[in-house]
DNA sequence: CGATGATATTTTAGGCTTAAAATATCATCT
DNA sequence: AGATGATATTTTAAGCCTAAAATATCATCG
């Protein structure tokens, strides 16, 4: 089977990655002028807050759908901001331990009941049977991609 | 209505995001590592590829959801690599025009096949029904975010 | 203990991204 | 013709992005 879905898959990626870049950009524009922040900020707050201890560069990274050589930057600005502060690990030097500061946890709560306002009203026009069509689409799309990764987990 | 599907447009988003966040991923790296190019070049091709005539810099941006600002660093190069060539616009001075040179539209169909296959294997996965599912949903959303773009046409 | 390979992170180089400011030209109105 | 505002494009500044190389540390094996 050369073509599963022929033309098919062309349009719906292209439809799928026009309303995520739209969206993308709405929540970027929101973020900067209402809340004077950037999306892969947010992105790493977010991440922080659902952790209740510390966490390293690398498992940070493995939340985020983001290359770790990217991470560090990102970091180094939102420490010097107070959101987060950075630690070594005591039993592993090599290794940097994350986590929010008061401040953070505090920035990204104000934060994120707007965000999540801001997303559901570009929603608005779906309906509720749309909505879990939706959802379970993405899962299942979701699970391919992950199993494509790794074609053969057994050994 | 304050909140239309509460959290439930959160997770789809983020579900939608992680897809096409991956996808994106996928086909960069192809691009890169087989074809020695980069996604939005091949999207600047593409664009030009399907039109006959020149068209302006302003035209090429609308096409592309990217600012126009973007655009030029990404034409420059492109003239540069010879694909595609950029003449002054002989009715108005401000305006450059752009098109695909016979080398370009070559070098883009050579691509365009690989990667309609490489996509199509992405969503190898999903059911005949399941795209056209999608498919549906996606432009509902994509149509239902152009209008709140643009609140009331009429006046 | 010392070499070897794996892991965690940062750095580097090049490109992409945006918003906003700057530049140039056009179109229109007086 | 000259001013005014709109339009097309480029430039700028700051940040984000990736892959790949560099650095530092760890863990293991002989």
């Amino acid at each position: 089977m050369a073509q599963p879905h022929a033309k098919q898959s062309l349009r719906v990626w292209l439809r799928m990655l026009r309303a995520t870049t739209i969206i993308e950009k709405r929540i970027r524009a929101y973020l900067r002028a209402e809340l004077d922040s950037t999306l892969p900020r947010f992105d790493v707050l977010s991440a922080l807050y659902r952790e209740t201890a510390p966490i390293t560069m690398s498992q940070l990274t493995d939340h985020l759908l983001v290359s770790n050589g990217n991470l560090t930057g990102l970091v180094n600005r939102l420490v010097e901001d107070g959101l987060i502060s950075r630690e070594s690990d005591p039993d592993d030097r090599r290794a940097q331990r994350v986590v929010l500061t008061g401040e953070g946890r505090e920035a990204f709560r104000r934060m994120a009941d707007k965000h999540e306002a801001l997303v559901d009203s570009l929603f608005a026009a779906m309906s509720d049977d749309d909505m879990e069509t939706l959802l379970q689409l993405t899962t299942t799309l979701n699970s391919a991609l992950r199993d494509s990764a790794r074609p053969a987990e057994d050994e």
